[in-house]
RNA sequence: GUGCUCUUAGCUCAGUUGGUAGAGCGUCGCAUUGACGUUGCGAAGGCCACAGGUUCGAAUCCUGUAGAGCACACCA
């Protein structure tokens, strides 16, 4: 037996050791695996933002796929999982702003070109952290493959979907009201803006004293910018003054003209059943001020500041604008009733600020607007049928195609695209990709718009200074790491993937965003499953972050108990979409579990002297020791199938068992007297050749979930004609 | 407002298609220096939130009630 079974198990050491024979091996890569492999299997990784190092989040995730891909890897699969990181564009530019602020550098003193070479230098530093952290999970990624979402071959990537889409006529170019974040000074999409509940004053007056009907609001401050009040059509209150404008000559030193118009989306039953309406700062008063043809009156600025009224308010921020106007209506005797109420104010997710809607010229992506699909492979889409982008998200779940585990997800998937608007998809940032639109005679009132993958020969043409939205270029990324849009063989073998992993925070942002794009530019699903992890909590139930000081360190958890351990601890009876309440006792349960494994092997290795496993004849063996391997085989048919399926969590607690309370506590000492020459040769070369038998399996079963310590004991497994148990076959009859 | 989910042992959670409840940790006994950075054997502990219904049979399916949570949202 190998000297090292004497001592107990010390993952810190095998496990390096163990990573890069794996890596030295190549097996990692695909092209590399051995004998001819026809099925595939892909998935990629979600990227990880290079922002800084990887929490526990990114433990679990990588802990699920790099469990599934070894199992796949073993089937006999051509496997390949592919990895990369995010530029993180917002995220990662305040990032680098608030590490310049330390030593007093502002971006703009640096100018947009050297503070992109900040950026970047940070976002490469990082990188490097985020790979080997990667590592030392056990992560068994093909890195001959990296990729990065800002990297060159992305960035033709996204400027040929821009072009395509642009040529198509699904993005489009509007002035019209955004989501404002005025700290971050930047527009947002829809789905970063975040509903926090917060306690809120409903005030109801009237303009000025001759104005007939009174209206209602939380935000006095942007009545300033009101053009109109609506009413129902059917309001008999109010139907005598629809179509009047009145003109008042005073409202908190602001001149108003305001029309009253009739409106069926205003609710009678709600305030006074009349709203003042202020299309340059509500998104659905611009729709009303639109079919009644009327003005927009931006009145607040990009930094949440007045314009455009009175002396008294002009320059204000909106908090203060808002205390005046309610202490002149008090004055003037507008005032007419003061409610409190609960509100969602809409914030940003970045920065937290209030966010504040306003008139801009933006780019959009049009998502009701119908085209053409090309070259379709989705079922129930034709090739050229007339369908538009929210319709293509809709069928690749309805058909089944795109199976999304666990099942309630596909509901909330439906229910969010029912909701869906035009996407957003400029911004206001500098680091990310640039967008591929040039103008000429911007301010003359001809202008000139060039949208390509190059840039215009000329050199009069200015290029767009907005960058893409984040989730524009991850959106791609199922088909642009395998290179598209050339026509890669790696495009050809691996797409559509088989999986994606990934928490349910992104499944907007990120999956319906790849389903989109993938649907549209490829004509096929990006993958055929979604598998959502939960998140990870602490024990009082809260998110892990740095600003309430409970993050805690995966690398911190793998030294003191090993990568193996952790791996269990997050996989074991997790069922998918669950959060995970972390207990750091779970890991500690997981460590012995690797120690015993460790004891068996030492037990087992130490009563074989002499024993040849590989000329048995398996024929010699007794009914008992035939039940108990039928007994496990039974037990992988079992598990095999749930790993197809993805039940992790079911398979990792069946081993479990099977190893500590069959193998250890009952078959191993069944075997002692046998192993000790108490009985006959026979019997003893029997129950060698089924413990033997019986640990084989086990490794390998046991090797998706714990590579490293079923590596190490495999090195000394007495078999010849091994190969790295990561290439071994799995198990099945 | 729209939609989704959860409630199982002291704690954290499994329970795959309906067939007399499971794991880890914790607690309490007993044993053991053993292949075991201890482990083994055993015990206590659950009317599976509550009330109805379907069924030969319900933790599991349906309806309702209560509590908890989540997502979405152009209700002023």
């Amino acid at each position: 037996m190998n000297e090292k079974y004497l001592n107990p198990y010390n993952p810190e050491k095998t496990e390096k050791e163990i990573y890069q024979i794996w890596e030295e091996s190549g097996f990692f890569n695909p092209d590399n695996l051995p004998e001819e492999r026809k099925e595939t299997f892909s998935m990629v990784l979600p990227p990880p933002n290079v922002t800084g190092k990887l929490h526990l989040g990114h433990a679990d995730m990588l802990a699920i796929q790099d469990t599934i891909i070894r199992f796949q890897r073993m089937l006999g699969k051509k496997t390949l999982w592919l990895p990369g990181t995010d530029h993180a564009a917002i995220a990662t530019q305040t990032k680098v702003e608030k590490l310049l602020a330390k030593d007093k550098i502002k971006k703009h003193d640096l100018g947009r070109e050297k503070f992109l070479e900040k950026v970047n230098e940070f976002a490469m530093d990082s990188q490097k952290t985020i790979i080997s952290q990667t590592k030392r999970m056990g992560s068994s990624l093909d890195w001959s493959r990296l990729t990065f979402t800002l990297d060159e071959e992305r960035n033709l990537a996204v400027k040929t979907a821009f072009k395509k889409m642009y040529d198509d006529g699904l993005i489009y170019r509007k002035e019209k009201v955004i989501n404002w974040d005025p700290k971050g000074q930047t527009v947002i999409s829809d789905d970063e803006v975040v509903h926090e509940d917060r306690k809120a004053v409903f005030y109801t007056f009237k303009y000025s004293k001759d104005f007939p009907i009174a209206i209602s609001t939380t935000r006095p401050e942007t009545k300033v910018g009101d053009v109109a009040v609506a009413v129902n059509p059917n309001d008999k209150r109010y139907k005598e003054f629809v179509g009047q404008t009145f003109e008042i000559e005073n409202f908190c030193g602001t001149k108003l003209s305001i029309k009253i118009i009739a409106d069926r989306e205003v609710d009678s039953e709600f305030g006074t059943g009349a709203l003042g309406v202020t299309p340059a700062h509500s998104k659905i008063d611009e729709k009303m001020a639109q079919e009644n043809n009327l003005p927009m009156k931006k009145v607040i600025n990009e930094y949440a500041k007045m314009e455009n009224t009175g002396e008294i308010l002009e320059g204000k921020k909106v908090l203060e604008a808002r205390e005046i106007i309610v202490d002149w209506l008090k004055k003037e005797n507008l005032m007419i009733k003061e409610e409190n109420v609960e509100q969602s104010v809409a914030t940003a997710e970045r920065t937290g600020a209030i966010i504040e809607p306003l008139p801009k010229l933006q780019w959009f992506i049009d998502v009701n607007k119908k085209f053409k699909l090309p070259h379709s492979k989705l079922a129930g889409v034709k090739t050229d049928q007339e369908i538009n982008l929210k319709d293509l998200m809709k069928v690749a779940v309805e058909s089944g195609e795109v199976n999304i585990l666990p099942d309630r997800f596909n509901k909330i998937y439906y229910h969010w695209i029912e909701n869906l608007h035009d996407w957003c998809i400029s911004r206001q940032i500098w680091y990310g990709h640039q967008i591929p639109v040039w103008y000429k005679n911007k301010d003359t009132g001809n202008e000139e718009i060039f949208v390509g993958v190059e840039a215009p020969e000329s050199e009069d043409w200015e290029q767009d200074p907005d960058t893409l939205d984040t989730w524009f270029s991850s959106g791609l990324w199922t088909f642009s790491t395998l290179g598209w849009p050339e026509q890669t063989d790696d495009l050809k073998l691996y797409h559509p993937t088989d999986l994606i992993e990934t928490a349910h925070d992104i499944l907007f942002f990120w999956v319906a965003r790849m389903i989109l794009m993938s649907t549209y530019l490829m004509g096929e699903i990006p993958f055929k499953t979604v598998y959502i992890h939960g998140l990870i909590r602490d024990e009082q139930n809260r998110k892990f972050s740095k600003s309430l000081g409970n993050a805690i360190d995966p690398l911190d958890m793998i030294e003191k108990y090993g990568t193996d351990a952790l791996r269990m601890a997050l996989l074991v009876a997790v069922a998918p979409g669950q959060d995970i309440k972390f207990n750091e006792d779970k890991i500690k349960a997981y460590k012995k579990f690797s120690n015993k494994i460790w004891n068996i092997a030492r037990f087992i290795y130490s009563n074989i002297d002499g024993f040849d496993y590989d000329n048995f004849d398996a024929n010699k063996l007794t009914d008992y020791e035939k039940d108990v391997l039928k007994y496990f085989d039974d037990l992988i048919v079992e598990i095999t199938g749930e790993m197809k399926e993805y039940k992790l969590y079911l398979t990792s607690e069946k081993l479990y068992h099977f190893v500590w309370h069959e193998l250890a506590d009952k078959i191993l000492e069944e075997s002692k007297k046998a192993l000790n020459d108490e009985t006959t040769a026979t019997d003893k070369a029997n129950k060698q050749f089924m413990l033997l038998n019986l640990f084989e399996k086990i490794l390998k079963t046991l090797h998706p979930f714990m590579p490293f310590i079923t590596e190490e004991i495999w090195k000394d497994f007495p078999k010849k004609n091994k190969q790295l148990l990561m290439i071994e076959n799995w198990p099945v009859n």
